[in-house]
DNA sequence: ATACTTGTGGTCAAATTTACTATAAGCATA
DNA sequence: TATGCTTATAGTAAATTTGACCACAAGTAT
């Protein structure tokens, strides 16, 4: 289970099978109704008790770190076969109160048609936070969520990770709306169009948009087989 | 002092003062003559005797892992303000051989006319290796390496970090030759020139090549002001 | 003086980007 | 059913960038 952050709390959850001085923590973000969010945890307990943090958890001395990351996420979404990708390491010696625990950051994202709250998780201990609407977080959490926007923001100019925020079948408008979201800028989108159906990356799909109000547009489907072959040939991704 | 890699004795060296579980390893580059090399040392002692392995530490108690990697880097080549970026944490559950230790990766570039080996390393102990020419290292040593290469040559993509690697003045046919190493491709130097010139980063000297049997070229040197301005609203360094 | 090497400044066609305009398709309302 | 409203989709023309070249300049070496 992905920790409640707790302080005095956590110290005693570690066991002997975890390792002591390292967690990790992972933004987890979603794409909901045009606007982009990420998972936060609410404290349970301890000198931190009430406000919000990345969830995180222990890594346990037999797994990878990317196996501990998976697990945790699993173990707090539900989800398996989330995309998931590690930051790097934060280690101010003191950006933990207590004593010195180093932290590896992880991003993820969801698709929130597939997201369903775990047990154990309420709605007052997990929520959703529109990502220019975070609280103060936790120990360094807001660095750590800056740093994540900001890979975010620049791996998804190098490769079509936006695909997984989105559901498996959206109209070219939503990804472009994705897009202008997660850079913060405004697109055209007659060039976006022309620019995407280009890269062939996408499937058309013999489908339209249902309980439109107006003309219904064309759903499309992101392709992964083209996707690793344009990815060998090394491709980008710039709007 | 940068732990010239050991095994057992690696963890005697541990002191009370040290995280004992994380430590660091740095990939440096050099380019020199045309050619991209990275800097390794040989194991002293242990079971892995006479291999050789990216240079590496332990981590102090009472310094960022960002300090750890300087003063290591520091101790190491003796020179401060090395160009240094953290790569991730790599953390398979053996890939240290007598118990679990995570290490976290960075990567270094470094100016080879102001490099010097220091006392306590001779040529045995250190040594450059042409990139495309290196040996089996140690653990995961060779994964480490391999991810600092993939990581430079996207980084140099999006950032002028190039310059790190050549000396304060340089040619643009220099210039040139270094972005061919490092990312493998062959470039005109007639375009080459044209976009480089065009962003405006580089400072025109009123200075010429010295001791060339040839037309001596212009020498350049990179404007660190514009370039935090351009940084600013975001730019690229394709070529 | 001549050949040779590299630096530097161009050209031109092709490809891409940018800023638009125009039309199509469907829904809603009068 | 006609009219307007909204979004989808297609296209166009100018501006910019790219890629493959060519030509001459400025030095060295013979």
């Amino acid at each position: 289970m992905f920790e409640k952050h707790t302080d005095t709390a956590s110290l005693k959850i570690v066991e002997q099978s975890a390792m002591n001085a390292i967690t990790i923590d992972c933004a987890i973000f979603g794409f909901d109704n045009g606007i982009l969010e990420v998972l936060l945890v609410q404290h349970a307990e301890g000198i931190s008790k009430g406000k919000w943090g990345l969830p995180g958890g222990w890594i346990k001395k037999k797994e990878s770190i990317d196996n501990a990351a998976h697990r945790l996420l699993g173990e707090l979404t539900g989800l398996d076969n989330i995309f998931l990708e590690q930051l790097k390491a934060f280690g101010d010696p003191d950006r933990f109160p207590l004593r010195r625990v180093i932290t590896i950051g992880y991003y993820a994202l969801i698709k929130r048609e597939d997201y369903d709250v775990k047990a154990g998780f309420t709605a007052s201990d997990a929520k959703w936070y529109k990502i220019n609407e975070i609280p103060d977080l936790i120990y360094d959490h807001n660095e750590i969520l800056d740093y994540s926007l900001k890979q975010l923001r620049n791996r998804v100019r190098q490769a079509p990770i936006g695909f997984n925020l989105l559901p498996g079948k959206f109209t070219l408008l939503e990804l472009m709306h994705l897009y202008e979201e997660v850079l913060g800028v405004a697109m055209d989108k007659s060039n976006f169009r022309r620019k995407i159906l280009h890269m062939k990356l996408l499937l058309a799909l013999d489908e339209k948009q249902q309980d439109v109000s107006h003309r219904a547009a064309k759903l499309y489907k992101f392709d992964p087989e083209i996707y690793t072959k344009l990815t060998e040939k090394g491709f980008n991704f710039e709007f």
